[in-house]
DNA sequence: ATTGACTTTCCAGTAACTGGAAAGTTTAGT
DNA sequence: ACTAAACTTTCCAGTTACTGGAAAGTCAAT
């Protein structure tokens, strides 16, 4: 299967694919003429990176975990503190989107968004009431 | 005031007020010597765009935000107007996050964490049950 | 005069792609 | 057989918003 293919299977751009094999992410074999081949393993793989990109996993954790993946001597531990700390990551995040959200939402039903120059989101940018 | 200075009372770094300087966000004059000059209306600019910045307005929302602060015939409608669309934005990336933390609170919980290379995590990774 | 603390500019690197150019390959159609 | 479309390849540049570091100039104090 050439890339084109395994870019449909996988829901991931061809480029992105290529861009894994550069960073020596997902390797995949060449056909003669130099065209890549995704075969059952590569497809498995690519997979295998879409699903934990899409949990927000950084690309560097998936490599981890692929290597985990890969390893018989692993430890679920070990795979369950990678994903903690990024779940810590992500809840972090979370709390300082919703501080900014709660600001925002509060901003806009101050500001009459009418033809006057009067607005109170310049306002509380420049800092007004400090 | 010279940048260290400035970057006390803003609390921006140096090197970002250059940077913002650089891209012709918030402009210092010099001194003769070559240093940059920060006056009461330099800091303020930079307050400005420090405060629009923790609210995760972009570096071109703050540029945005500084014309239509320092434009006369601007209304409050043009401002809540762009403040609407970050908070769209705001608002379809947490729930993204939420999302994702569901899957991995999940998905942590599925985990022992134990010795035992048997893993629900990496399960799930690699597409099982799918 | 020399140290230390500033400051300047410039170049490179970060994360994870994405777009586009130029060139080679394969496939379908005539 | 020829050609045009559809793939593929590599390589280079751009994105966002900085951040780190190097080399060099400036200023204040000893």
């Amino acid at each position: 299967m050439n890339i084109g293919q395994a870019a449909k299977q996988t829901g991931l751009p061809a480029k992105t694919i290529r861009y894994y094999e550069d960073i020596g992410l997902v390797k995949a074999p060449r056909h003669d003429n130099g065209y890549r081949y995704y075969a059952e393993h590569q497809l498995q793989q690519l997979g295998f990176v879409a699903r934990a990109r899409n949990l927000g996993f950084s690309v560097d954790e998936c490599r981890s975990l692929l290597g985990l993946h890969a390893s018989t001597s692993r430890s679920s531990a070990e795979v369950k503190a990678i994903l903690k700390k990024h779940l810590d990551k992500v809840d972090r995040k979370l709390r300082e989107l919703q501080a900014m959200r709660e600001s925002l939402v509060k901003l806009e039903q101050a500001c009459p968004g009418d033809q006057d120059p009067d607005c109170p989101i310049l306002g509380s940018l420049a800092g007004s009431k400090e």
